[in-house]
DNA sequence: CCGAATCCCGCTCGATACTG
DNA sequence: CAGTATCGAGCGGGATTCGG
């Protein structure tokens, strides 16, 4: 049965799905958008990017750092000094997210109206 | 306190996430790309979406409906019979995902590689 | 055939407190 | 400054059962 899911797990006919669990983490978004424009301390991103926790802000690098996504630099200063960068398979990544963020703008407004005549008709 | 939940809801800062959730969700991309064939029915669409519930792929379509991306048609036959189709909007979503799923077909093994070699280096 | 309703487990996430 | 540790509530989602 553990084979049988790992199997499962590495060859799933669509990798998509699997493939969009990494960009479709609650904060991994947010903080791609900061690192776009450069290398930032952690204690930056935490002030950026509004309302996450020390936990999950951490939670989101580690992952895109495994990920290689994102390359974490540290500096045995004292106090500490961490910074985070977009890597080029990162990078690589921000046009289709554009792509997905234009859609939003050009049809985010739709979408609302439409869940509001949804809402009103089954009300 | 409802109240300011509308209000957070309506006017967040940042759309992007919210509208991520239109298409993040665990079964939504798998079902549009089915739909993106046609119209087609509900019992096949259970067939073709490998491992979806009953459960689940009914909130999914009730999700898409409601966000205004796939369309109902219910037939008053016996026993019954309900199509589902991508909507305009719906339609409009096809090319950006794409994107995202390009991207896939080009990088993800670069991710995979990552997070071998992450896993390794911190065995 | 196409769901709705219910139960329930696991995991995510937030809050809080502690550390080198 | 940049994390780690722990606890607990909430919810996504699976299994199952019932209805039109």
């Amino acid at each position: 049965m553990n084979e049988f899911e790992i199997v499962a797990e590495a060859e799933s006919p669509c990798h998509y799905r699997r493939a969009l669990e990494v960009v479709s983490s609650k904060w991994t978004v947010l903080v791609f958008y900061e690192l776009e424009e450069g290398k930032m301390r952690y204690s930056d991103l935490k002030k950026r990017v509004e309302g996450v926790t020390q936990k999950m802000l951490t939670q989101t690098l580690r992952q895109l750092e495994r990920d290689g996504l994102v390359e974490r630099f540290v500096y045995p200063t004292v106090p500490p000094t961490v910074e985070y960068a977009l890597t080029g398979l990162g990078n690589s990544l921000i046009e289709p997210m554009r792509a997905l963020h234009r859609w939003t703008d050009a049809h985010y407004d739709n979408v609302l109206e439409a869940r509001r005549a949804y809402d009103q008709a089954n009300a």
